[in-house]
DNA sequence: GCGACAG
DNA sequence: ATCTTGTCGC
């Protein structure tokens, strides 16, 4: 693997992001969320993708995909170790959900084509990327209040906004994927919280990703 | 050279 | 990301 090739590919791929709103609807019907995860010490790779309906935000359909790991993991080129899977796993929904959000950075990314930007470029579907950690930018000191938010800044743009979505907890770096633009994206993430720290859309990816109980119990009830 | 560094 | 028990706090 060249990383000054896929380095190249970033910057060409970047160009091609769409960061104003780009969604072909109204009020979007389904909302999709993704999470990926790694077994067998790092062999395998693990999407979950799961589907919620809007604004409800139940849980309608999931999805997991495996397939061998194509690349280690190197910081600013998540992308290419986890689109593989992520992409098997999209084209197993039968749903085709409007809005789609990832577990990672959007455009908050070095170069500006994080895991979201990437992918939803990929399947061309409107994308905002939630990330827990922050990857490049700076930001101004966040208030401690629940809603507090400051704009994360990279090279003089605003790259996405650090929000606490919850009391006590630490913020989201929410950003524009493809085709959504930076208050929008924030606007979304608004609309899908249900009093957790995460969105409902990634909250489901990582609890059918890790089985959760959450998740035992749903299939329990919709399955037998 | 040193520190930072999504999942 | 993953390996892992208890523990502090709302």
């Amino acid at each position: 693997m060249d990383i000054n090739a896929l380095r190249e590919e970033q910057i060409d791929k970047a160009s091609q992001v769409v960061r104003h709103d780009d969604m072909p609807f109204e009020q979007p019907a389904f909302i999709a969320g993704a999470d990926v995860g790694f077994e067998q010490g790092g062999d395998v790779t693990r999407a979950a993708l799961v589907v919620l309906a809007y604004p409800s935000l139940e849980l309608v359909e999931y999805r997991v995909a495996r397939i061998p790991t194509v690349m280690p993991y190197i910081p600013g080129f998540l992308s290419f170790r986890e689109s593989p899977a992520l992409l098997a796993a999209w084209e197993m929904l039968s749903h085709r959900p409007e809005l789609l959000f990832v577990d990672g950075h959007g455009v908050s990314h070095p170069r500006r084509l994080g895991v979201a930007s990437h992918f939803g470029l990929l399947v061309n579907v409107p994308t905002i990327g939630v990330a827990k950690k922050r990857l490049c930018g700076q930001v101004a000191p966040l208030a401690a209040e629940v809603g507090s938010q400051q704009p994360l800044m990279d090279r003089s743009e605003q790259i996405g906004w650090v929000w606490r979505s919850k009391a006590r907890c630490n913020p989201l770096f929410v950003s524009t994927g493809h085709r959504v633009a930076i208050d929008s994206a924030l606007l979304w993430v608004m609309r899908c919280m249900r009093g957790y720290r995460l969105p409902e859309p990634t909250r489901w990816a990582d609890a059918v990703a890790s089985n959760r109980p959450a998740f035992q119990r749903w299939q329990r009830q919709h399955r037998l």
